[in-house]
RNA sequence: GCCCGCGUAGCUCAGGGGAUAGAGCGACUGCCUCCGGAGCAGUAGGUCGGGGGUUCGAAUCCUCCCGCGGGCACCA
């Protein structure tokens, strides 16, 4: 399969040839099909530093650069656009290559070698998950799969808070709950601290054992934050406690430690950091004048302590609201000798939630939210995630969950999961029909020649790329929408082209390539944590 | 006030220096002797929020303004 890295180098060497400036060319996919596979604007780049037309330097790339192997012909066209059609056979080709590397296809080596922590969610266990968390389970999870697909070694993380003032709040709810009374000051009172007030009242626990009632329910709020992640297919790899990080190992060391960097100094009774000198808008306190530590020095340790677990890279997915927080991150990462570039956030907005066109609340201290169990519940774990995850991170998702209820079969991810039914139902029908595949080195791949079957080989071809983009721009959602363009030009191959029919060695062929299809459909699907269904 | 994100078709959103700006939904018109019609083909629908600027070329980059959302703790 021939690449966009070769061509560039053969481009580049027809400069040489042609004693013109050296450069990298770009390589670009044509946003029309008539402007071929591949194309390049060098010609236009070098029309100033070189004095000449751009489709006269474009005649002498072109002169120099003869037909590349698997070009069937090269053009110059527009402004100075050259235009690159790949050969037929080059395109067969693509079609052996996805079904002789499988699950690998579009999955690459280029960052093995390197390891990446990717914290997300992290919701303090005072609660249910609602359906913003879900956003941020799904984006998570699928920048570690994407990451994961191009070598990172990666570690999915959940970090929590089990000790603190929200964990007394939990404590003292529950408490109240179970003697009756009503919930104290700021603090829960969703349906569920009612019912764990009855599951421990029933296990016998004793109300008055205040510590005893706040450590089993946090554990039973993270059980059912982490039944409700698995039931959209998320899992985390290491969770971590903030308690741990206050030994004397964690918060006290680290301070002291910045101390020592010249970044930590006593003002006012109170223990500082001085970002504002790493980037930050003003200092932050680290230890309060009443001797507790805040939840920023509880960050720096616990970003101490995954720069001690050797990551290269520490990835923090946040939402929007905590954006106010990156600076004092990176600054955390450089008052404890890391690398700023280590720490990157990958923030996303958030989920606006409507019912019937009107705004949702979604305070968990109120209680008056939709759950992320009642939203997988009403339209299923695989159209959750693909709902979220369809979208650009930056934007804010109008959620309307009377909309999407409605949606069901109009929702996109229908239109994805579709096509992979149609393939196993062609499979099926294959089989049924005694078809000899053989093997698909045997296969009758140039057969392959219309216009939609050559369409969808070149949506497949471009897979390798698209995983590319996906990891290096952190945008998982350029997975979907790859995803459904497959599954639109599948759509239109299914309706010209007859899978099994009469010509048998044409039968072979297009089997071939709805399998290498479903291959790659079920490889992008699979990125997004999104099932590839046989029937639906 | 300052910081971040967004503003593209009636709605929800892609595209984020290149060649006629795209998809789904909604509207309208067609397509089931044939592997799944949750599909396909077609029609209608756009001052890419607005003004300046950079560039051979701007929806895309810079700048100012307008609008929407979020953030600016010795809270967690």
């Amino acid at each position: 399969m021939i690449t966009a890295d070769q061509l560039a180098a053969a481009v580049r060497a027809a400069l040489a040839d042609a004693r013109l400036p050296d450069r990298e060319p770009e390589l670009e996919r044509p946003a029309n099909r008539e402007h071929g596979d591949w194309a390049t604007n060098v010609a236009m780049q070098l029309a100033k530093p070189v004095g000449a037309a751009p489709r006269e330097i474009a005649q002498r790339i072109v002169e120099a650069l003869g037909t590349p192997p698997g070009v069937e012909r090269v053009e110059i066209a527009g402004p100075g656009f050259v235009n690159f059609h790949l050969s037929q056979g080059a395109l067969a080709d693509v079609v052996h290559t996805v079904i002789a590397q499988g699950e690998q296809y579009g999955h690459s080596s280029a960052w093995a070698g390197w390891s990446a922590n990717v914290e997300f969610v992290s919701a303090n266990p005072t609660g249910p998950l609602h359906v913003g968390h879900g956003r941020q389970a799904a984006l998570g999870d699928a920048l570690a799969a994407v990451l994961a697909a191009v070598g990172w070694s990666v570690t999915r993380e959940y970090y929590f808070n089990d000790a603190g003032n929200q964990m007394r709040l939990l404590g003292a709810s529950v408490r109240a709950a179970m003697r009756g009374e009503a919930p104290p000051a700021e603090g829960y009172q969703g349906a569920y601290i009612g019912e764990l007030a009855a599951e421990l009242t029933r296990e016998g626990f004793d109300a008055e054992d205040v510590e005893g009632v706040t450590e089993v329910a946090y554990q039973r709020v993270l059980a059912r934050i982490t039944a409700t992640l698995a039931r959209l297919g998320v899992g985390h790899d290491v969770f971590v406690g903030e308690r741990r990080l206050h030994g004397p190992e964690g918060v006290p060391a680290v301070v002291e430690g910045m101390r020592t960097a010249g970044y930590a100094y006593d003002a006012d009774g109170a223990t500082w950091v001085a970002t504002s000198e790493l980037g930050d808008e003003k200092d932050r306190v680290a230890i309060k004048s009443d001797g507790q530590p805040t939840y920023y020095a509880a960050d720096c340790a616990y970003l101490a302590d995954k720069l001690a677990r050797g990551f290269d890279h520490l990835v923090y997915v946040l939402g929007s609201d905590h954006h106010g927080y990156i600076p004092r991150l990176k600054a955390a990462a450089v008052a404890q000798g890391g690398k700023p570039r280590r720490v990157e956030v990958v923030m996303h907005q958030f989920v606006k939630l409507l019912r019937g066109g009107q705004p949702a609340q979604m305070s968990t201290r109120a209680g008056q939210f939709v759950t992320l169990d009642e939203l997988i519940d009403e339209v299923g774990a695989d159209a959750a995630r693909y709902t979220f995850l369809r979208y650009s991170p930056d934007v804010a998702i109008d959620f309307d969950l009377d909309a999407v209820v409605r949606q069901d079969k109009d929702n996109p991810v229908y239109y994805v999961q579709y096509s992979s039914a149609r393939i196993a139902g062609i499979t099926r029908t294959a089989t049924e029909r005694g078809v000899e595949v053989g093997k698909v080195g045997e296969a009758a791949l140039e057969r392959l020649a219309s216009e939609h079957e050559l369409k969808l080989i070149r949506r497949l071809g471009a897979y390798p790329e698209r995983v590319a983009e996906a990891a290096a721009e952190r945008a998982p959602h350029k997975i979907a929408r790859y995803a459904e363009d497959v599954a639109e030009a599948f759509h239109k191959f299914y309706t010209e082209c007859r899978v099994v029919s009469d010509d048998a060695e044409l039968t072979v062929a297009r089997y071939w390539l709805c399998r290498a299809t479903w291959q790659v459909l079920a490889g992008a699907l699979g990125l997004l944590g999104v099932t590839a269904p046989e029937r639906m």
